[in-house]
DNA sequence: TGAAATGTTGGGGCG
DNA sequence: ACGCCCCAACATTTC
């Protein structure tokens, strides 16, 4: 009789789990096992979002294992130590886990790999994150990509792995386990009603409400904030509690259902981009640290408290800007095209650096994940493989007129300007005294008048910019904010 | 998965 | 009929 230990991180579900899968084939007894390490990922800054979805999608877990015999276990870490006692404990003879990329994860895994061999049992990783492998999509000379128009030419080519097997039972005998009220970080998290939920049922939900309702407008419709348009998996995708393996066939199913080719396609597109962000974070683990592109180290980013604070409370006094943040705020989640927007006005109107913005997003965001936030604001900010050039600035306004014409969005995220004509709700200094009182909003008092003026500022960034193609101008470092303080 | 500046074209008003 | 100007609409270039 063969036990095996299967320790859940980031793939909180049991459907289409590679290696819980492969642990119910190999073993007649499985223990599921949660450590509650100091890092679940390797993030800095993990805020109460992600804890609160944490929590959720593990109480979930512990229900969805009972339906296949097992039950979870859940210990205080670290791993190297709480894994090795697991084993004496159970008499088992393999620790399996889905790999993660990062270079966290990759780090205490390298170690949990030592303390598992040292007690006498077998370590192994299964592929399970990403819908193809870094070693599976190199470009010419077995070099990975760094664009991601041929990346994902390739991607596509590739068959995608076949999910993975329910386990049948897992029989897994009582053991102590931490009871999930008793953990600090858990007991003392504000409410967060409009956070998006965890759980795996529930993303079994909302997978198969956007490919029924969503999916079949999703290109025409995925860039506008208002519109209830996006997946919403996003968190999902980051902890585990639903496979981009099941997502993937989801969406390519649903062409049989009739939903138009182009919207599927631009949906795997995003999946695509997961993957992307994994695979250059795997090849070059400096971008957790800094520039992806080595020259942008001599730009000269600014410091600007006041900006910041200004920026993070959504009050910059540009409409479209502020209500992507104050959703943030409110929701832990924001709309991608807003997600471009508060990024290129952090980076290129306020001069401030992409990782200040970086560590703001990975502090509020249900779903932040080190690969695809760090590649988002390395993308934004320039300085990423295939980022947008730095010339690139976005226009507040304009990108307000385009993605949310009639103010819907701003007006649901900024209520100060509920009441101010479609014409200048992304313009709402514009308005005359008399307007500004008919709108029952004073520029100023109300709602803030533009701490920057963008024209200016966008010269004064690409004049900024300069600086990365002069090899004469010396770094200039800039103190990064603390989302916390 | 930009935006602004600059260039080109063509229709219409007008003398 | 013609040249001229204006300007919107679109294209191209530049940042």
């Amino acid at each position: 009789m063969r036990t095996i230990v299967h320790w859940f991180r980031r793939d909180l579900r049991v459907a289409d789990n590679t290696a819980l899968a492969a642990a119910g084939r190999d073993a007649s007894r499985v223990v599921p096992v949660f450590i509650l390490d100091d890092h679940y990922g390797d993030d800095p800054g993990v805020g109460p979002a992600r804890f609160g979805f944490l929590r959720e999608s593990i109480e979930a877990l512990a229900k969805g294992l009972e339906g296949v015999g097992g039950r979870l276990v859940l210990r205080p870490g670290p791993a190297s130590e709480a894994l090795p006692r697991l084993l004496k404990e159970t008499g088992a003879d393999a620790v399996y886990a889905n790999g993660e990329i990062g270079p966290y994860p990759q780090k205490r895994d390298a170690a949990v790999a030592a303390a598992v061999t040292a007690a006498g049992a077998r370590f192994r990783l299964f592929p399970d994150e990403l819908l193809v492998e870094p070693a599976d999509v190199l470009g010419g000379r077995a070099e990975p990509f760094r664009v991601f128009t041929p990346f994902w030419r390739r991607w596509r080519e590739i068959e995608k792995r076949a999910r993975a097997a329910a386990p049948a039972d897992l029989a897994t005998p009582t053991l102590a386990s931490v009871p999930i009220g008793r953990v600090r970080a858990w007991k003392d998290l504000p409410p967060q009603p409009l956070r998006p939920a965890g759980g795996e049922s529930r993303a079994a939900r909302e997978l198969t409400a956007f490919v029924e309702r969503r999916l079949p407008r999703y290109a025409a419709d995925r860039a506008h904030p208002a519109r209830d348009a996006t997946s919403r998996l996003s968190p999902h995708l980051h902890f585990g509690t639903v496979s981009a393996r099941t997502v993937h066939a989801a969406a390519v199913e649903a062409l049989d259902g009739g939903a138009p080719a182009e919207d599927v396609r631009r949906f795997l597109g995003e999946l695509a981009w997961r993957d992307f962000f994994h695979h250059v974070l795997f090849h070059f683990p400096r971008v957790a640290e800094g520039n992806f592109r080595p020259e942008f180290d001599r730009l000269p980013w600014k410091e600007d408290p006041g900006g910041f604070a200004a920026w993070t409370a959504g009050r910059t006094g540009y409409p479209f800007v502020d209500a992507g943040m104050r959703q943030l705020a409110a929701m832990h989640w924001m709309h991608n095209r807003a997600r471009m927007a508060v990024a290129s006005f952090l980076t290129k109107d306020l001069h401030l650096h992409w990782q200040a913005g970086e560590r703001w997003f990975a502090h509020g965001l249900a779903d932040a994940n080190l690969a695809n936030n760090n590649g988002g604001w390395q993308w934004a900010a320039g300085t990423g493989a295939d980022a947008a050039p730095y010339f690139r600035v976005f226009n507040p306004v304009l990108q307000g007129e385009k993605f949310d014409g009639d103010g819907e969005y701003v007006r649901r995220w900024v209520p100060e300007l509920a009441r101010v004509p479609r014409e200048k709700v992304h313009t709402p200094w514009t308005m005359t005294r008399e307007e500004q009182r008919e709108a029952g909003c004073r520029i100023g008092s109300d709602y803030p008048a533009p701490i920057v003026d963008h024209r200016a500022e966008r010269a004064e960034a690409l004049r900024l910019f300069e600086r990365i193609r002069s090899p004469r101008a010396s770094p200039v470092k800039g103190k990064i904010p603390d989302p916390k303080s």
